[in-house]
DNA sequence: AAATGTTAGTTAAATGTTTCACAAATACTA
DNA sequence: TAGTATTTGTGAAACATTTAACTAACATTT
């Protein structure tokens, strides 16, 4: 291919999908209203559609329906993802619970911990089981994405049995840059460096 | 100043001053050292390090203590910070009860919530006050960085408000790409659009 | 049907970031 | 002390992304 696609511009598709959502009843919309609705420039929004194809009419716009299952089938959020966690403390209940994820298409259907005092237990309906059984349960159900939600401690060894048993995709908040084949997607979401990331803004800004 | 520094130079060094932290008992550690530990390349590490000044020896490498010192300065880690929460449903309970934060000099002193189910509670010692106090409490006890962690309805709300009592950096959980000056920082953290990457990286790689 | 205005798609320039390659500085060894 | 091995710091090149300017297509108005 001769265009590559900037990393950048995939999170970017995902915002413009939610500005559309918002903008029902509306039949067409123009990259100048997606610029103002998101704040990237009308410029970058042209940009941006055009690594994925060609969507939009001249003189007139794009048509918002026919964007939006555009968007989805690119993103791949027009199937469903069945999603493993492994962790379960604070952060790993915090996301269990979040309904956002099954309304584009990500379901948690299994959860893990190592602490036997939460394994057994039920939580939105997801009968958190132990550690010991991530592997076969995810290679069973073949499973292709998973959310660690871990201490640092043991994580990569989590991650580890994970891609054995076939996940390809991770989102990783454990305080650990883990190593995976270059085969398997990695997202770190790392709290503290964000905090950091702030602190650095502020210890600037006010020099 | 002639040499603008990269933004992604500033979470990457957070990662070396991690695994220096980890490194204790060394005095010195050269780039190619600090390149295996973290998976940059020895060069990237040599570069991001004179962004910021120079504090290497050549023949030697980089005084572990000097650095990891000289670092938290740069990040403006060394001081303490005072945080606010706003919204203590699931994420925000789970990053209320965060232990790490406080190790690197976050703090969060109050937090808020707008459903009084929640209000007057306390949790990992922190009385839980009605959103509409908010304000004048972070004028009065000064607090220069807000953490969102409410629905996507209201956000740019808080927002408003933490910024016009004096907050200068906010870390957004909400699921929108809040406005703000540019004299304030702001980092989005989007569950949603993270899964939705990792979505388009399993689309991707099947085709 | 012609003229005008709007808007997507494309090409080129500008900007920003990373990598490469090497000189200069230091440490080590005999 | 001379010679060799390390390792930093950096100019320049390579690479990646964003912005800006332009072209052509379409819609609307008269």
């Amino acid at each position: 291919m001769i265009n590559k696609i900037p990393q950048a511009a995939v999170p970017r598709l995902s915002l413009y999908y939610r500005v559309l959502v918002e903008s029902r009843g509306k039949d067409y919309v123009s990259s100048d209203e997606l610029s103002k609705l998101t704040n990237f420039t009308a410029a970058q929004v042209r940009r941006d559609l055009t690594y994925f194809g060609q969507f939009g009419t001249p003189g007139k716009g794009y048509e918002v329906e026919a964007l939006k299952k555009a968007i989805l089938s690119i993103l791949g959020t027009d199937k469903n993802w069945d999603v493993v966690l492994a962790g379960v403390g604070n952060l790993g209940t915090a996301l269990l619970s979040y309904k956002g994820f099954e309304k584009q298409g990500f379901k948690i259907i299994c959860a893990f911990d190592n602490d036997l005092r939460r394994v057994g237990k039920t939580l939105e309906g997801i009968k958190i089981q132990d550690i010991s059984e991530l592997g076969n349960t995810v290679k069973e159900r073949n499973i292709s994405i998973g959310i660690v939600a871990t201490p640092g401690e043991g994580a990569q060894e989590v991650i580890n049995i994970l891609i054995k048993s076939g996940v390809k995709a991770i989102l990783n908040f454990a305080p650990i840059r883990p190593q995976v084949p270059p085969s398997v997607g990695l997202l770190n979401i790392d709290l503290s460096i964000e905090l950091e990331r702030l602190a650095y803004f502020l210890t600037k800004s006010k020099s």
